[in-house]
DNA sequence: GCGCAGGGGGTCG
DNA sequence: CGACCCCCTGCG
């Protein structure tokens, strides 16, 4: 295929190193210009912030201008989310100039279910891991400029391996969950694209908690992360608790509030953004 | 340098 | 509430 270049102009609310390495993805890796490579769906784009242009280049099955915009969420006003959130209070306000180019990315349903269930009690490396290894023996290769990428597999492509294929892969204990929720999914027991079209996000959730390896964090993440963008989630990790108990009750590292108050602490804090309001508490405890 | 504990974006039984 | 796989990190 052939590659194609966007260039648009640079916006405040669009970070690479916020936007990649808030958590919500790993298939994204700087490169030593600073610029960012990564692959989703049947694409490889680099994204580089160039003067006063940010410039998008890569291998692209479809237009590369719509893929970007509906990717990187460019249709959404982020300025006025930012500006709602300030209002909350003065942590929240502090943690949006922080990460004030945070933008949620619209990833694809299938990739994130099984990237979020590879994600639980791992690290971030290991995660990144996994995946590149998965991809690798499972997806399509894609080439350019002389190099070799390789597409998340299909779940079509991903229920070709057995338990003990994903064991070997390194996946550990997940591997079982994989294996039960790829099955669950081909079979349209739990049918995505009928997800997708599901609106009440109280729905969404219950729906996702029956795929094995998917638990209450996880859904979030899923129902924040991916096209499904609920908003109004509030995914509490460890870091979130930290950081929630720190800035609203002063308590010591160790969280005394359990997971449900958090969430619903949040929830009344920061309403139908409160998945927004997640990650720029996130971002800025993890990196300042 | 190498070896070894400690712990990690939770989930499940 | 404890176990769970395995890699990465940090310390001795």
């Amino acid at each position: 295929m052939e590659e194609q270049t966007y260039i648009m102009k640079k916006i405040p609310t669009f970070e690479l190193k916020a936007i990649f390495e808030c958590g919500q993805c790993f298939r994204w890796n700087e490169e030593e210009d600073k610029s960012y490579t990564g692959v989703f769906k049947n694409n490889v784009l680099n994204v580089k912030i160039d003067g006063e242009n940010i410039v998008f280049k890569g291998i692209c099955e479809n237009d590369i201008k719509e893929t970007v915009n509906k990717y990187f969420d460019l249709e959404r006003d982020y300025e006025k989310i930012k500006e709602t959130l300030r209002k909350v209070d003065e942590p929240l306000k502090n943690s949006i100039e922080y990460g004030s180019g945070i933008r949620l990315l619209n990833q694809d349903l299938w990739e994130t279910i099984i990237s979020f269930i590879i994600s639980a009690n791992n690290n971030i490396p290991r995660i990144k891991g996994i995946i590149e290894r998965i991809s690798k023996e499972y997806g399509t290769e894609i080439k350019w400029n002389g190099k070799k990428y390789y597409s998340f597999p299909t779940k079509e492509q991903l229920a070709k391996a057995k338990v003990e294929d994903l064991r070997r892969l390194g996946l550990g204990f997940r591997d079982e969950r994989v294996y039960q929720t790829t099955k669950l999914i081909l079979n349209k027991e739990v049918d995505l694209d009928k997800l997708s079209k599901e609106k009440d996000s109280k729905v969404i959730k219950e729906i996702l908690l029956t795929l094995p390896g998917v638990g209450p964090k996880v859904a979030d993440c899923i129902m924040l992360f991916s096209t499904l963008k609920c908003l109004d989630v509030f995914p509490v990790d460890v870091w979130v608790r930290r950081v929630m108990n720190e800035l609203y009750f002063n308590l010591p590292e160790e969280s005394k509030l359990k997971r449900e108050q958090i969430e619903s602490l949040a929830k009344e804090k920061y309403g139908n953004l409160a998945g927004l309001a997640q990650q720029y508490l996130f971002y800025w405890k993890r990196e300042a």
